[in-house]
DNA sequence: AAAGATACGGTGACATAGTCACCAAGGACG
DNA sequence: CGTCCTTGGTGACTATGTCACCGTATCTTT
């Protein structure tokens, strides 16, 4: 990671944070650094402890885990304007986790040392808020994550999960390989739901992409058993 | 729940405030109050978020979901000298939950308001790192849950839960329904689960009640694959 | 450009897990 | 005693995951 000027705009671009006090503010970008790590970095992972609490400014991290039979999921992500408070309160309390942290595009992000973060924690009830807030979320996702794994059929959390990349665009650009870590299942899985996809009309795959014809059918089905 | 006369002794029962400044106790102890409540009833849950944290004192409680698919999955148990800062701080945040805490004994806690909660978060680092402590534990224990529910054998996992459950002993009392919302799967399956493992005289089954007649052939299974 | 190397996706056969619709036995209670 | 409810057993079927292997597209190297 690469160390650059300090830079105070950051915060406004955090709607959780935009109650703290002035000083508060202050402390949080003073004694922060803003870093940078290119795509595909690790930010975090077994045996790479982050030493600071981040704020992603730019770009998504993803955080996944991979089972020791080798077989890896997606748990979240982190976006431009979330913090990393969870996963990296976590690390620095156990040292034997098994989730790491991905760079999927260049990142930016303010890194504020363990102490500093105590500090605000301490002192600012708004900054209190917003890391409860933040984990608060964070658990309540993987509780839905819970249910998804073992509840839920494979063909709807596809459908599902195909909607959500789409993003509204009528493509996404992915190999079934990256699906069915998304959705940690197994490849051949998600090839076979693909093409029953594409026999109803819905979807047209080629090499790393697949292109959505039928966005409302995959979300009735994403709707759908619920 | 019924309110009883304050109690001082019971922060000597959790390991991880022994180091609160006296004060920190004695804010703690004054503001709280003991609360009991009896077997099987709910502590909290879709409809009914909890006023205050609450430090469990005696029983035990479980977290489980429902789906909306009607199936079950137990999330977690919250044990004597352990509290429920977690699921408490996710409720208070976000009313959307689907968790809910089942007393599954008569249980004895003490409740401490928000407030009080969040006073003692700003003043006491110990209380801080107690907090944070039990959060992260949580969460890597849910990481842990969407492993093995993803990726782990049945067999495996109902091996675990059986060695987990009889805690030493030689019998469990319980009934395949209940085992089955233990790990999230069908009754069916863990009765023919079962019956392979009778078969192989692993155990003996009764109404109700599972005989553990080989613990050691359930641990090596349930350590096998890993 | 030719020759590998690698990533991507397809496929059949099979194993494991979950669903559905029942049934039968044990126990509680009138 | 009969009735209801809980518990557990079972067969048939579907859904999902595993394994082994293949062909082709794309990239790298020479």
């Amino acid at each position: 990671m690469i160390n650059t000027a300090p830079e105070t705009a950051w915060i406004e671009r955090f709607a959780g944070l935009s109650r703290l006090s002035k000083e508060t503010k202050e402390t949080l970008v003073s004694r922060s650094t803003i870093i940078e790590a290119p795509a595909q970095s690790l930010i975090f992972g077994p045996g790479k402890s982050p030493e600071n609490m981040l704020f992603l400014l730019d770009g998504t991290v993803r955080v996944q885990q991979v089972s020791d039979t080798g077989r890896e999921i997606v748990l979240y992500r982190i976006h431009a304007g979330e913090s990393c408070v969870l996963t990296t309160a976590c690390l620095l309390a156990f040292e034997d986790y098994s989730a790491e942290g991905i760079a999927e595009t260049p990142i930016k992000a303010a890194a504020v040392p363990r102490a500093v973060f105590d500090d605000l924690v301490a002192q600012s009830q708004s900054f209190r808020n917003f890391v409860f807030a933040a984990f608060a979320k964070r658990i309540t996702g993987l509780f839905q994550m819970i249910d998804e794994v073992a509840f839920q059929r494979i063909d709807m959390r596809l459908a599902q999960k195909l909607v959500e990349l789409s993003d509204g665009a009528d493509t996404v650009a992915t190999t079934h390989q990256k699906l069915s870590v998304e959705l940690g299942t197994a490849r051949e899985v998600i090839s076979r739901q693909l093409q029953e996809f594409q026999r109803r009309g819905w979807i047209n795959q080629s090499r790393g992409r697949v292109d959505i014809l039928e966005p409302e059918s995959l979300v009735r089905l994403a709707e759908s058993s619920a």
